[in-house]
DNA sequence: ATATTCTTTGCAAAGGTTTTCGGGATATGG
DNA sequence: CCATATCCCGAAAACCTTTGCAAAGAATAT
């Protein structure tokens, strides 16, 4: 590798000493004009850039966020990275990421990564793998500032930011039963995860407002494409099939989509669909599918936000925060 | 920002120069058993994680791969950061993501940031606006390996591993008139990106090969989903419109089914349509695209082993390689 | 007892930058 | 001519780790 041009570079050829040189690069009063100018254009000359590392050893500071997410590929995941991305850039701290693939092993090594590396801040979203915390539990020991997104865990001292769930639920079951379903099944993520508790609990209540018995055997766990076609073709082909399906995610409602169009279900006529999430996916079907907009862009932004607050609080004595975003139903064809 | 343990706390605490902790922890010969034991001992209890930061700048080496990428949210993108990210991790690098949002200037400056982070190499993809390359040949002039991915430029000393466009579009119109197909249009990339030049080579090799007169208007600049609504709704109200189209990518192509479907247009029989890409949303819309698989997550596995074959030759002067990969038909119901 | 070898440890430099402290030179005021 | 202020600049420490070289002490050989 090519050796950068340093600072003592432009000393030595200058006749000055690496301080002048260095207080010359930042304007300080105590440098001639002469001198100062001097330096500047050999610097610029020399294609002098300063050295980022060095810099990050003499602050212990990297201007760099690290970001753990279970899947890149995930639409929502890649939405919130987006606006991650975003802020960050706006204040010119770098994102280094990291993807769990939804394995906790893999998550404790990627903290270590994270750590060893000395990032300013974290940013996450666990893997549904997981269920202790004890290595995030480390980087709050090492005093660096944690925010979790999406996937949530309120009893570390880390701020959070997660959709509504409860709100979005209750919202879109309501609508489903507005426009006239009876028999409304849930497919839901896995009941360890806040996610997964949060929209049951939505469910049940707005069915409850609404006067409808709650019954347990409408409620499924499924939270994927695959697992919903599957599923799905076993559950509509009971005589007494729903007549409205909430999903945990758009993907899950267009697996549902997909089995029962390949069963002759018509959409909404026999069955009303609604999704969670707005994905690009959900405009682009047919009929469209209802949804619930998830605003990930959004919350990857205030997620960065709120980080970038903290790592400037420099301290690590304050309250957490736990934020929530308003989701937004999406009235389109599949209701 | 709470203060790490460094090498020099063991020291002190044991009575030892720091040279010797540092060589005890690395298990150097020099060392006796017993305090290389005991220093072991106190580093694992305090909790010490040497500072990398330090390591960097000491073998100015950093284990960082910086990698730009028009957009995160897209799905073909997503796929490579996913492959990326896979085979870094396996050889444990970190990689620090920068999005150009297909906008030059932000470009130049994500290179600066690069630069200045001090990246060991570089996988870059670079924007729809970029026609000056002078900002990727400062990467070079650094001395640091950049591979580019999907938007390649050979003019550069730098590998290249991009989709081979030609074979697969020539493979997607062959396919296309072999349905029967006899007026195709081509929705396409600009014709600065090797990608639209590529592909309209193939689209009329296809075709003359079959002896069907190539029609230039039937060649429309069209990439993104918003756009081929637009563009197909105009088209597919003219009394002639194509019995075939290939689009650029899997959105496109099901921007135009959108637009069919909404003129009453019906699909396979009066349009047959063929995408590029093979997308979640090809499988999920009705009827299912047939497209051409792109293997990004391969994509993105091969550019890093090539970035990271130069970066371990730790040399600038190798011949560039240029790979293509080879994409496969999907066969599915729009044709 | 002296010379030699081996084992184990410490010193110091290097990597690039910032910053505190202080010093030399010039100018100003008396 | 002396004291003081002002203006520029340099030395050195600090951030943390690695490593070549030197040195101290012990053990062995002569």
């Amino acid at each position: 590798m090519k050796k950068q041009v340093t600072i003592k570079d432009i000393a030595e050829k200058l006749g000055f000493s690496v301080s002048t040189v260095s207080r010359a690069l930042k304007d300080h009063p105590d440098i001639s004009i002469k001198t100062r100018e001097a330096v500047k254009e050999l610097a610029k000359l020399l294609g002098y850039k300063p050295n980022r590392i060095a810099l990050n050893l003499k602050n212990s500071k990297t201007y760099t966020i690290g970001l753990l997410v279970p899947e890149i590929q995930h639409y929502f995941f890649s939405t919130i990275i987006n606006g991650i991305e975003e802020v960050a850039y706006e204040n010119n701290y770098n994102v280094m990421v990291f993807q769990s693939n939804e394995s906790y092993m893999r998550e404790m090594l990627n903290i270590q990564a994270l750590l060893s590396n000395r990032v300013d801040g974290v940013l996450a979203s666990f893997a549904k793998e997981t269920q202790d915390f004890s290595h995030f539990q480390q980087i709050i020991e090492n005093e660096i500032p944690l925010v979790f997104f999406d996937r949530i865990n309120k009893d570390l001292h880390a701020d959070t930011i997660s959709v509504d769930d409860y709100h979005g639920a209750f919202q879109a079951v309501s609508y489903l039963i507005d426009k006239g379903c009876k028999r409304i099944a849930i497919y839901s993520a896995p009941q360890h995860l806040l996610i997964g508790q949060n929209r049951l609990k939505g469910y049940k209540d707005a069915l409850e407002k609404h006067g409808i018995p709650f019954n347990k055997d409408l409620v499924y766990s499924c939270d994927t494409y695959q697992d919903a076609i599957k599923i799905s073709r076993s559950i509509f082909k009971k005589k007494d099939f729903p007549d409205g399906l909430f999903a945990v995610n758009d993907m899950t409602a267009l697996g549902a989509m997909k089995a029962a169009r390949n069963l002759g279900i018509s959409i909404p006529e026999d069955l009303k669909v609604i999704g969670f999430e707005n994905s690009l996916s959900a405009s682009i079907c047919d009929p469209e599918l209802t949804t619930v907009d998830q605003f990930g862009f959004k919350m990857g932004k205030n997620a960065t936000n709120i980080l970038l607050k903290r790592i400037q609080q420099d301290t690590i004595d304050y309250i957490p925060e736990h934020h929530k975003i308003k989701t937004q139903l999406i009235e389109r064809g599949t209701c």
